[in-house]
DNA sequence: GCAGGTTAAAGCGTCATTCA
DNA sequence: TGAATGACGCTTTAACCTGC
């Protein structure tokens, strides 16, 4: 399945919502705009062509087209078609990506007291798709109501539905990963959180899962977007900054807690994840909350 | 506390086999 | 026919040793 890729921060703006039935032998204009264009049907069938690909959007299916392409109806539905749709703003503009090349357990960047800049991560939305439509009817239906009479009180309300809606869109996406790939490497997720305090081994992981390690391997870092390996590193370095925050233990006493018994392959691998060493790390991190 | 050199282990591309 | 799985061999890297 075709997907946007969204970096954020900045989450989308909403800029308008709306409901519209339209009657049958009604066809959208054509029109190229600044915004992307979030579309949900209802009932009846959407013909709409968007940079020259024509899309035939069902009953409960959504669209999103996006700025700066021409779209329009190519063909009347003959039928009723109620939709609700909205329109956002976003920059820099999305990326293509195919759902199956999607890392959905990516380990990300988490913040410091000592960062200045959120962390960068993505937001995932379906080109186009079915989706579950009674999830997000009162949603949509909430979101125009409060569109039409704009208070200050309902203000942010209206942008944390937007999100609402967005967050779904994107588990839509998730919950289609092959099931095998998916079940295969939450297993492993698990195995690495049970052992990471212990030395790494692929012949260990292979016998505990009963996958050959390179299958588990490639199923992971299509899951992931990285090898095992490396996911135990993540892992163990976030915990070891949580421990140079909160105790004074020495670095070989707390390279022994994560399962690095070697202190200077902990100091170098920490300097490699985090760009700093643990000791300026822990220095840096005393006066801040 | 940190970094260079070394080596065993893991990663990865590719091909073969099996099965639905 | 394509997806799932396994095997092989070359490449890369994680982890250890040593020294500053």
């Amino acid at each position: 399945m075709k997907c946007l890729e969204l970096p954020i921060p900045a989450l989308p703006q909403l800029v308008m919502a709306g409901h519209t039935v339209w009657p049958p032998e009604t066809k959208h204009f054509e029109r190229r705009f600044d915004l992307y264009d979030v579309v949900f049907v209802k009932s009846g069938t959407l013909y709409m062509t968007e940079d020259g690909v024509p899309y035939e959007v069902r009953s409960g299916e959504v669209l999103v087209l996006e700025p700066g392409l021409m779209h329009y109806g190519h063909k009347a539905s003959g039928e009723q078609t109620e939709i609700f749709w909205f329109h956002f703003v976003h920059s820099p503009r999305a990326r293509v990506v195919d759902n199956r090349d999607i890392p959905w357990k990516t380990v990300l960047q988490q913040g410091t007291s000592l960062d200045v800049k959120p962390p960068s991560h993505v937001m995932i939305l379906p080109k186009h798709a079915q989706t579950d439509f009674k999830l997000y009817e009162s949603l949509l239906e909430r979101l125009v109501e409060l569109q039409q009479l704009l208070t200050l009180e309902h203000s942010l309300e209206i942008h944390l539905l937007t999100i609402q809606i967005f967050s779904l869109l994107q588990y839509s996406v998730c919950r289609q990963l092959a099931p095998q790939t998916r079940a295969i490497s939450e297993k492993a997720i698990d195995y690495l959180k049970l052992t990471m305090r212990e030395p790494f081994s692929a012949k260990h992981m292979e016998r505990e899962l009963h996958f050959d390690y390179d299958y588990i391997s490639r199923c992971f870092k299509k899951y992931t977007g990285m090898t095992p390996a490396k996911y135990v590193q993540h892992l163990r370095i976030e915990e070891a900054k949580a421990l140079l925050h909160r105790t004074d233990l020495p670095l070989a006493d707390i390279g022994e807690r994560i399962g690095i018994r070697d202190v200077n392959y902990f100091v170098r691998l920490f300097k490699e994840l985090t760009g700093t060493t643990p000791i300026r790390y822990r220095v840096s991190g005393r006066g801040y909350v």
